[in-house]
DNA sequence: ATCGAAGGATTGTTGAACAATCGCTAAATT
DNA sequence: AATTTAGCGATTGTTCAACAATCCTTCGAT
């Protein structure tokens, strides 16, 4: 598994563009991220995959050995994923991963609700509705090659793709941080075979709506959809 | 100085820490913030005050020696204030106090719309009510004693009430991120001295259709005061 | 004046160290 | 025996010192 290889390569980078003058290099300088990005990234990463389950345990010494990195980068990292809920610290004990409780369940859909609903009804750009109905047709893809896994990601990128349509940075920034979260938990739910299946039409049905302009009733069904979403989560989770 | 003097309020169950003594105390500690937490707290008063100003440049081993820290708990504390938009990080180049372009503000100013809009049309508790009643009183007497300050305060008290309507708790911290990254720019708004005057009687017509239960209306209202106030804001700031 | 090459300063990252604190185990008390 | 106490080991919180990488500026060469 993937192994940070990180490590030294030192001298090599600046050999090479010595003559290509350095304003241009630093210009089109894409952001190499830092080391402790990776680390979020890798750790990120594995929390999605289900490597790591909610309540796990990180020790820094062991993440910090395990990556290559040490042990105050590991710690930079975990402030990042603490900011974006994805784990929990625990003064003096340490970060768990993080696990949502009935009452985060639907703090969550609250959260959607308000976002997406509002979303939708702004209608949004030729543009931004092609996404969402781009993401209508990934998830048939992924449903006609009984890809599940896909299945997941289509529908993540749906609902992406309608808070998009506000057109807001901010508001884009925190969708991807609640859908990172609740990715936290799908790995249960996600046990049942059509437990996204049905959401196929409910996503067509919506979309077909945005595109023809019937903001309001396409309002209405992805509320309609989120409340039976909730309702499932809540029923697949304890109580 | 300053004094992060949050805190110490465990003021609930404290009844008889005589017989319960270790269990009982470790129980109901109070989460004494770490030293990275307290610079945070410390930058957060001195960038909602004005004392560091958008733009400004924080160089890590300056703040580490004024504060007596070491640079590795500083660059924590960078990492807390930059999830939260307050400063920015240009890699190899240092972290500068956030400044609003014109985009951010009409971003700022959707995410508001879409959760303070949503919130007040959910309606709220008796008790989430009150409180945004209480803010607008708070408004009344601070522009009574003629406290520009207060009335500040007092205004984005009544937001986050708002906002608390809808008793997420999620919602609640991205709209105080969000109303910490206004109060960055406000301070050449303020310079108009009846800046806020006019959003008292706003303020409470919303709060008033709010506690008839007529929804839509406090809706309307308040989009239509958070239009006229990013009007504002726009105009106050370059273009 | 433009361009490119040192110089200095600051960030990014590491490694080691130590105090504070937590959880657990074993001893001591009743 | 049960519960409290004390002690131990492990991990976190924080500091310090070092070094490479990178940026900005100044200086010098063309």
């Amino acid at each position: 598994m993937a192994t940070s290889a990180a490590a030294t390569r030192s001298a090599s980078g600046t050999v090479a563009t010595s003559a290509a003058t350095s304003t241009a290099a630093a210009r089109l300088r894409v952001a190499v991220p830092s080391v402790a990005d990776r680390v979020a990234d890798e750790l990120r990463l594995q929390l999605a995959e289900g490597v790591l389950l909610p309540g796990a345990r990180l020790t820094e010494s062991t993440i910090a050995e395990d990556l290559g990195v040490s042990r105050n980068t590991v710690r930079e990292a975990f402030a990042e994923l603490a900011s974006e809920r994805l784990v929990v610290r625990h003064p003096n004990r340490g970060v768990f991963v993080a696990s949502l409780e009935p009452g985060d369940i639907h703090d969550v859909y609250t959260v959607r609700r308000v976002i997406e609903v509002s979303a939708i009804r702004g209608g949004g750009s030729p543009g931004a509705v092609a996404a969402v109905r781009a993401a209508v047709e990934e998830g048939k893809v992924a449903a006609a090659a009984n890809d599940d896994e896909g299945l997941g990601t289509a529908n993540q990128h749906f609902h992406g793709a309608i808070v998009a349509l506000a057109g807001s940075r901010r508001l884009n920034t925190i969708m991807s941080q609640v859908l990172a979260e609740m990715r936290l938990f799908f790995h249960k739910a996600t046990m049942d075979a059509n437990f996204y299946s049905g959401y196929l039409k409910d996503n067509e049905e919506i979309c077909e709506a945005l595109e023809a302009g019937e903001l309001e009733k396409a309002a209405e069904l992805l509320l309609a959809y989120l409340d039976r979403s909730e309702e499932k989560q809540a029923e697949v989770h304890g109580e």
